[in-house]
DNA sequence: AATGAATGAGAATTCATTCAT
DNA sequence: GATGAATGAATTCTCATTCAT
């Protein structure tokens, strides 16, 4: 059974890590307090309030406020995302789709799975993309990454059989990406708990994407 | 001929202002360090120095650097967003589309446009919007006004004449939004100049919009 | 008349400078407080008190307390000390010694005022010669300016007027100066104020110098 | 044969103590670090670190940093000094220098070369002086001790021999030491090795004081 | 209106020291 | 004895904001 759930990994990641039970209570705090107010807004004291620790304790391990946003974000850029992408697609090369509806709907609904599971990283990404160009070019390189590897071909051979119309691998994943996250992203930003119905929507999505993307005579 | 260059808005609508030279410096001086560096991470000082006044004068007027940040969102939000938003909705009134496709085009260009003109604005409004749920909630307001106003209206017409499928305007709205952000946030963040031919792109968009959006049998 | 007093100068050069009276009270305050207790043993918090200022006046103008410590020596090294010098220099040249015994006397006794007048900053001087061997290069530097300078031309004449013996430049300035400072350097060092006959003590020095360094058949 | 090897002193001093292997190497590693950075500057993680030692372990023993200091400079000061002292007062009693200039250069020698080999231990003690007004005082006790002692009763025969002029024995030690330490003083702070013919040198001093110190008509 | 020196509350960070294992 | 994670008080430094001129 898959393991695409982030919140889990994160949990399991920093659990499995030479961390000491209060040094993941700091990257646990951190992590909460970054989505709900910022990195800049942030401050020590808070971290350590919430994490139960002393404030000399939030920097034994991270040196800087710095060193704990990278703390978060490195594992869920170099782990978190790869391993869930790995995952991905070996479920996408066993499962055979040879139905490029079944292959986008699955896609679509694993994705927005994903999403609801990490929002509080996602939000924290978010900030720092926006925050930081270098964090923006990273992005830029795992997309290309993604095309070019198997999901790329994955697409190539839908192409091929005639399941997809005249547009560029390239558009498809804009398309699709920006679809899926048109749902994703105001549950991602607010705070609030909002409700969602995720078989539903992906069917919704994946209706539409299916139209706009497929062969047209 | 239309105005809907949010840049020369904004230069214009400062002008028009009862504000002192200086005070109109220190806005443009915020505006641009806020997009670049981010709201918190500017400081009073660097405004100063930017708009070539005292630090005493960023103060001045403003009172504190909040008071900054919304005297550059409110007009951006209550007075050019509607301002544009009006124009828009005449504009469509007026010109009486037939034709949904026509239609879509001319509001997907007009909108790339307005992004590639307010870049600056729609940086900080979209730091903001992550930052504070209250934005968040403000713009959902404003979408549904859209909605509920002309430009629902509208496409509630191509759906009575046949020409939108089975899809409710929400979506409509949704993933044309979502599409044409798609396009737009990549330039928004980064703060590089990336070249983009409109032309070509907006009836890219527009044509897999359509094929999503269309009566399908 | 001459001033050498540098204690006098330093006043006077930070009040010719542009800065405000505060800061000139911070820079006061520092000097006493790094010759009492040392730079790292001094903070911020006792600066600020000791001037009479806010914590943030202490650092609004020298940014850190390093470069508290390089306003104070800095003038030290590059205007007191050289302007101290060449005024020397232009009294050596000018009253044009005849005999090396006054001459010799002459330069110990305005050493010792120099010294007396300047204890402090002379404390903050050595400290930071121990400190920091960037410090210590420097001041190899202005001793060879010193030797290659006027005041190694006024030995040399000497030399060969036969007044003084077999000895190089050099060692007659590192013997004079090694005399000089066994007498000032417990008076530097001590923080409480030692009495000293300057008259006797310069006459003593002088003979004892006189002795080793005049030619011997 | 002589040992007045400070180094070798300090390491055989320490070994004979009751002092862990762990132990010793804090006080190495302190004494070390001490000299190339100054006391306050130095950490206790650093001392850990180059010792090889936990952080805990380097307050095992010593319970504060100022502790390891006086760990450092109580030897050096109640041990190594008189130690090395008894046995120059000896060697100077058993040799029975009947002739000043022999006895001048053999002390000029021995403290050179003393020098030499202490290296470190003088930079951490030259630094404590200064820091420490108490420290200062020790030191003119030792003073006094050595002129009331053997040394000063040695000085003072050879006066009666008529083999040094009319100068107190304060004056005899005082400029001796000041010509010593002269040569020996830029080598101490600085923490390059600079060359040093001690034979040479020695025998310069000791020209150079002894027409300064002798008796003349 | 403008200035810019001054403020002081608060933020990040450091580090000697402690203590449970 | 040794460890090293944890502590928290102290320290440096920041910066939005004020106010006398």
């Amino acid at each position: 059974m898959k393991i695409n759930n982030v919140e889990t990994l994160f949990d399991s990641s920093i659990s499995e890590s030479e961390l000491s039970v209060k040094q993941q209570e700091v990257l646990k705090a951190s992590l909460t307090l970054f989505a709900q107010q910022g990195f800049e807004s942030t401050t020590s004291s808070q971290i350590a309030e919430l994490a139960g620790v002393s404030e000399g304790t939030v920097f034994k391990k991270f040196k800087t406020k710095q060193g704990i946003l990278e703390a978060l974000l490195r594992p869920f850029i170099e782990n978190v995302i790869p391993r869930v992408m790995n995952e991905f697609e070996s479920e996408v090369a066993t499962n055979e789709y040879s139905d490029f509806e079944s292959f986008l709907h699955y896609i679509i609904k694993d994705r927005m799975q994903f999403a609801l599971d990490s929002k509080k990283q996602l939000k924290v990404f978010v900030q720092e993309i926006i925050r930081n160009p270098e964090m923006f070019k990273l992005i830029a390189v795992k997309w290309d990454e993604l095309i070019a590897g198997r999901i790329g071909q994955v697409i190539n051979r839908f192409k091929e059989k005639g399941q997809i119309g005249d547009i560029s691998t390239d558009q498809v994943m804009q398309y699709t990406a920006s679809i899926v996250l048109s749902y994703m992203i105001p549950r991602i930003i607010s705070n609030a708990d909002m409700s969602f119905d995720i078989e539903q929507k992906s069917l919704e999505a994946t209706k539409f994407l299916m139209n706009g993307l497929r062969k047209h005579d």
